[in-house]
DNA sequence: TCTGTTCTTAAGAAATTTGTAATAATTATC
DNA sequence: GATAATTATTACAAATTTCTTAAGAACAGA
């Protein structure tokens, strides 16, 4: 049972597309902006999302941009404008399809059949782009949950890796303690020890020694980051 | 440098759309009808293929329903037909995409760009040789559907059969429970002792000492995966 | 239909991970 | 140097996930 996000603030429309996908055995999640689609998307386990891109406030290529950066979850962009160049900027920042409004219902269903077809084939459900990130002597591998260090592998706990995934796919860049938690547990901070306790026990993996890291650093009073 | 494949009868059309791949730095093979594509297929090693669906003789489609006995290659139709039928139909035989003619030829490459990009873990898109698999001790036999371990044969039943299969063929690789119980049992998941149960089973039988697995490894909160 | 095999379900045990809270150490500011 | 704020460390309790076992349901072949 696959779930779809769709993202469309006129209200008639998303009520077809629901009732064309819940008919063929889909699960449907809405959402009528942006804002909103990030959220459902960080709570619900999204196979898919049919993504209007004309919305109010945070647009349809604002919020794939957002959803990309930590997932590459399938999306189908869904708009009035039928202008090749938007086609095209749908698709370079990872649309994997574009249907123009209006659209027959059959072929909506057959673009989303499609496409969730190739994400769960055997050979090529794994896409390339963060699988494997290298940074110093720490290589993460996101298939296969592996950490290696200096080429050692090292266990880690399903949080640990969550948390070092977020912070090495974007080195350098500094991550407050509400953010991880917010990130990673996919719902509002409340006790930042917690996420202060796991940094602490990737540290005492990954580190050589963990007192003077050389990866995972803090920046005083804003929070941690990945060096490389 | 990926191996584009253009299947399209006329030939001013072919011109173009090479010039537009070459450019972008793809190498080219053309083909006029469905035998010759074939042809080509088989003696090179093939990225993905653009097919034009009329053609004289063999058609699109027939073409790339052959294709598909043995190749999983990414394949995009073009059409002069805009029709939605055509459009299902295609999508339906396991295309990729669909773009209909005239197309604008920087959306014909943000779509090749786009479907190259989710397939590049297996550079041929061809699904490996899985007829007989042999990791560490482990040899699996998927035509006489034999197990051997350490030479030994060890009888499986049809779904522990299909579990290590699935496994082995894409080994180190992490499964979660629900992933393994929608490819195995080709319906959504509901109930995960089952996979648990069977896990355990097949354990017994390949590992020297189940409780320590050297194969069939857990990885804590995320899945299983067969390590090799 | 009978028989033997395979599969599913369920429940308690075992193992592992995660959260909490108390205390220590460090850094910044005055 | 004193103070306040932030981060580090530790140990244990709680929660979650996996393992194991066994019974009976479903299935296939004779």
């Amino acid at each position: 049972m696959y779930n779809i996000l769709v993202v469309e603030d006129e209200k008639e429309i998303a009520a077809a597309i629901e009732i064309y996908l819940k008919n063929q055995n889909y699960n449907v999640f809405k959402a009528s902006n942006g804002i909103e689609a990030l959220k459902v998307f960080n709570k619900e386990d999204i196979h898919l999302v049919l993504m209007d891109i004309m919305m109010p406030e945070m647009d349809g290529i604002q919020t794939v941009m957002k959803i990309r950066e930590n997932s590459t979850v399938p999306v189908i962009f869904l708009s009035a404008k039928s202008e090749d160049t938007d086609k095209i900027l749908g698709l370079n920042i990872g649309a994997d399809d574009y249907i123009t409004k209006p659209f027959n219902p059959l072929e909506l269903l057959a673009r989303v059949n499609s496409c969730l077809r190739r994400y769960t084939s055997y050979s090529n459900g794994i896409l390339p782009q963060d699988d494997v990130i290298r940074i110093g002597g720490i290589e993460l591998n996101n298939i296969t949950k592996e950490v290696l260090v200096d080429g050692v592998p090292v266990k880690t706990t399903p949080l640990e890796f969550k948390i070092l995934h977020l912070l090495m796919r974007n080195p350098n860049r500094v991550f407050s303690i509400e953010e991880i938690y917010e990130k990673v547990w996919n719902e509002p901070a409340y006790n930042p020890d917690t996420v202060t306790v796991h940094i602490r026990r990737i540290r005492e993996k990954i580190e050589i020694n963990p007192k003077e890291p050389k990866y995972l650093k803090v920046v005083w009073g804003i929070g941690y980051k990945f060096e490389g």
